[in-house]
DNA sequence: TAAGATTGATATATCAATCTTC
DNA sequence: GAAGATTGATATATCAATCTTA
């Protein structure tokens, strides 16, 4: 194996700044739900849920919209039925189904928090970034987001 | 309270494309590093202690390093010193401080580990990013960070 | 057999409480 | 009492194994 290309300094900068960036605002978030007694998990989970006409979906299609492991959201709707955020039942159409309903609790939580949500998206980073800085995240976040489907990074074949 | 400024469709687009690639960039780093058996904690742990030319630093210190709560860190140990990755011992100096070393083995593993933690750091970011963007990066961090330690949401006191 | 979901084991992260030493 | 560190409890996240139904 080759020598690998160590960053420089201006590409360390540019990585730790990424990283720090982002460790920060994700702490600052997960504080401002914090003060509702929402983590970031509860949250994800309610508001697919509570913009169902019905407070309703499917563990699957849950699941899928939240880009999240079957098994991961099975552990996190078990503590959230716990805490009576969420209700579980039987689908009568398919067995296998589990249907996952919000409760009234659980939607007046969340009320409560999504404007202090919002206003915290805004005040860390919409109100924060520049009309170009906002081009470079919307083109980068693709690019990268390819980059991330396209290699595995183990096995660089072409580099 | 007065009616939240909800996100517009372009705003959602920028928060949304940001949560994305920063879950996909932070799995896919996380894979890399799995290739070798490390994990993106024990890898942090390990760089700075790699570092040192006796390859020790004081608990307290690592932690001041890493940006991480002492709790945090002193579990992080435990495993990894069950794993056979660091030492621990206490220091003559001052009977309250812990030292934490680094072992062969972890040295021989990171190592082997680096050079595609910095392929992938390469391919998935540094070598995605425009010259702009990477301008944008470094000025827009600096802000999220300003506005992250600065402003509680909680207390919206300016409007 | 495969799909949908749950479970158990393990690692990670945070908080409060504790313990030792200064 | 305060500093440095550990511990226990709880929540989160991933993986493999399992269970039920289609």
């Amino acid at each position: 194996v080759a020598e690998p290309r160590w960053l420089d300094e201006r590409e360390a900068r540019i990585w730790h700044a990424w990283l720090a960036m982002n460790r920060d605002l994700q702490v600052a978030m997960d504080k401002q739900l914090a003060e509702f007694g929402l983590s970031a998990a509860e949250y994800a989970v309610l508001v697919p849920l509570s913009e169902r006409p019905d407070r309703t979906l499917r563990a699957g299609e849950l699941s899928r919209v939240l880009g999240w492991g079957r098994s991961r959201l099975s552990h996190q709707l078990r503590r959230m039925e716990g805490r009576g955020l969420v209700h579980r039942c039987d689908l009568e159409t398919d067995g296998r189904a589990t249907m996952v309903r919000i409760t009234d609790k659980a939607c007046e939580l969340l009320a409560a928090a999504a404007p202090g949500h919002v206003e915290a998206v805004r005040r860390y980073l919409i109100d924060v970034v520049t009309p170009a800085e906002a081009r470079a995240i919307l083109g980068l976040a693709e690019r990268v987001q390819l980059a991330v489907r396209s290699g595995v990074p183990g096995c660089a074949e072409g580099g």
